[in-house]
DNA sequence: CCGTAATCGAGACGGTACGTCCCGTCTTCGC
DNA sequence: GCGAAGACGGGACGTACCGTCTCGATTACGG
């Protein structure tokens, strides 16, 4: 991202002119606006620069693209995405559904639906740079996830020898998926998912069961 | 699918000349060709009507835009994605780690990567009607991943009461993910999602343990 | 006019269903009536044929352009262009004045201004051949005027060696010029002319002033 | 015209970036290039903007339309016809024939022609704004004839009470008339045209006489 | 009274140009 | 001396008609 050109974890001085930061956090925020309304598509640079009060020579100057300009908005967190926290009652089992079910009525909102498919159509806009950028993509975090899997790991509730990224995705990417498709699933589906995979998680008689 | 519009119910006579199928196949084999070299992006009707040797007119006669073309291509089989056959040999933990292993190899060549991607965008493209499509793509069809954990449910090997559709997303909706941006999983991921998934699934005690 | 092409002197056979002389006069009509609420550029073909409750290859059938249907209309008079009759007293002057007034009325109503324009510009479409029948258009005929004026010479009231047809011209042509200009001439400027080209014409002393 | 629209009296600051005048001229040079190979009709804004290495957005942001183009071109004398020099050698008949002799000859080039026929299509497009500017056309001038003809008033060569313009039309609107439909008068007729109107112009008895 | 030949309406076809939109770049001038 | 305003070359869009080409369904003769 051009963003990312100044962006020194150290804080460096900064060398020449600052870029206006007005301008950088109008592009973002109209950015954000127009999202609301449309899809990726529909976005134009140009909608975004008279949206934004600026002029789209200034956009090109610190973004290579559209879908650099997108990407910034999403993976900064500007456009706001709220996630579900996840609970840890000590009951992995019960804190993964109560999770889901919050998930259920929080991200398939029709701007969460319209958001996610904007990162993700920006995302694969052929650009291998981008790429990466959308698989950290906080919005899908299955950070929060796989944080409470871990939590378990260390209680020794789990079995050994498994892989808790891929158990996080076995829960999170399908939910994403449903996302992107506008198809929203039922309770019991999602309830299942959880079941099926924190069963096969968990050590065999250790933890609650569903039924 | 478009093409399917006009072959109603009502069988009405159908005056004046019928549609060329040889100009719907050309047109289809066209984007097919297109896309095995450029992006969802980069491929422009007019292109295809060019490869095609079709006037623009008769693509925006049968479809309403370059979505509509992709999706009829990918839905239809047209670009003959080769799916991975997935063994029963009646262990279904093996045969499931089998096809992964197959799907790892062959999913994600660039070629397909392409495709999945192509297939993603189009459908995201906010037209209604095209998302229920892209939900139907046998291109990911866990289909074969779903009628083999139901041979394995009429077997009576899983528990009750689980969801199979749920259950074979936790494990192909992963495996799109990572097809989608482009980053091939590790084997040891993908096995211990299988084992994650299909462990959890299981009547306790029954069949094979991947340790 | 391609609806000659078969007009054999032989008079031959014709085998095979006969042309339909309700289709032939419900294009002429249609393209009459559409001419006369739009100009020559926005009459399509295909807005005749829907007119006529025509297929369109029945009009490239028998005719070969456009220009062709619409120079068919107006050289038969199937548009109904009435002329301004011209009167014949015994004076001259006083005729033509009269008939110039008549004109100047008739002549620069809407929807002859328009059928009149679509006549040049069909004239004018570059093809060799209408080219003369725009110069033989009887909807600018001179021939009543110099007609009138061929009575004179007769009579003997004009000077000789004067050439008839370019004195109709002097009158005739800026008249219609000024039609295709959509600017209607004054009456005095009218009748300036008109008594010039009389004066300029009339054997010195014979016949009546204008002032 | 078109290219003075923006130079109003208002004379505002005129921000952004400013017109090109290369392209302006470009357009006008490649129009009247290919005006001179082919009609008003096979002309194309694309072939225009080829021609003159200009984009097709750029003709459409400072013309309405193709005719607005051409009658640019004509109008601002960029096509350069060169027009016949009026004699004036004190005897007005004799310039005047003079004059249209000069006229025969250079009218009626095919370049001219085809010019001609262009400006008047273009003229009666249809849009009323362009209508007046074809009446101003300075292609077939009717100014130096008219201006001839003010001169021998001023002289007291003519009748009194006469309209000047009407009788510069008498002669011109008709060669005008033969020059559209390509059909070259006669020199007898040429003559006979002006021998009449100047005789019906000039005080009796004064002038030469043709014959 | 049957078959051959040419017509008819309908409408899809390969094309060409239209006029619009947006891209990403490039001036100019005002703050 | 940045940055808004906005013109520029480029190129794809989706539409409108062009003139041609099947279709199946009518007519008329001529055998």
């Amino acid at each position: 991202m051009a963003s990312e050109a100044q962006r020194s974890d150290t804080a460096e001085p900064r060398r020449g002119r600052p870029r206006s930061e007005a301008s950088h956090q109008a592009v973002l925020d109209a950015t954000t606006r127009l999202l609301r309304v449309s899809s990726y598509e529909e976005l134009t640079v140009e909608a975004i620069a008279s949206e934004a009060g600026v002029s789209k020579q200034t956009i090109y100057r610190w973004w290579k693209s559209k879908a650099a300009v997108v990407l910034e908005v999403m993976l900064t967190g500007n456009a706001e995405i709220e996630l579900v926290p996840m609970p840890s009652t000590g009951d992995l089992r019960a804190d993964c559904l109560t999770w889901i079910r919050g998930m259920l009525v929080e991200a398939f909102r029709d701007t969460h639906v319209g958001m996610a498919r904007s990162l993700v159509v920006a995302g694969l806009q052929g650009d291998p740079g981008t790429e990466r950028l959308l698989q950290q993509a906080s919005m899908w975090d299955h950070g929060l996830l796989a944080e409470r899997l871990r939590e378990a790991e260390r209680a020794g509730e789990l079995r050994e020898g498994v892989d808790i990224a891929a158990a996080a995705s076995a829960i999170g990417d399908p939910l994403i998926f449903r996302m992107l498709t506008g198809s929203a699933p039922s309770l019991s589906w999602s309830e299942s998912l959880v079941d099926v995979v924190v069963t096969g998680l968990m050590r065999p008689g250790a933890g609650s069961s569903i039924n």
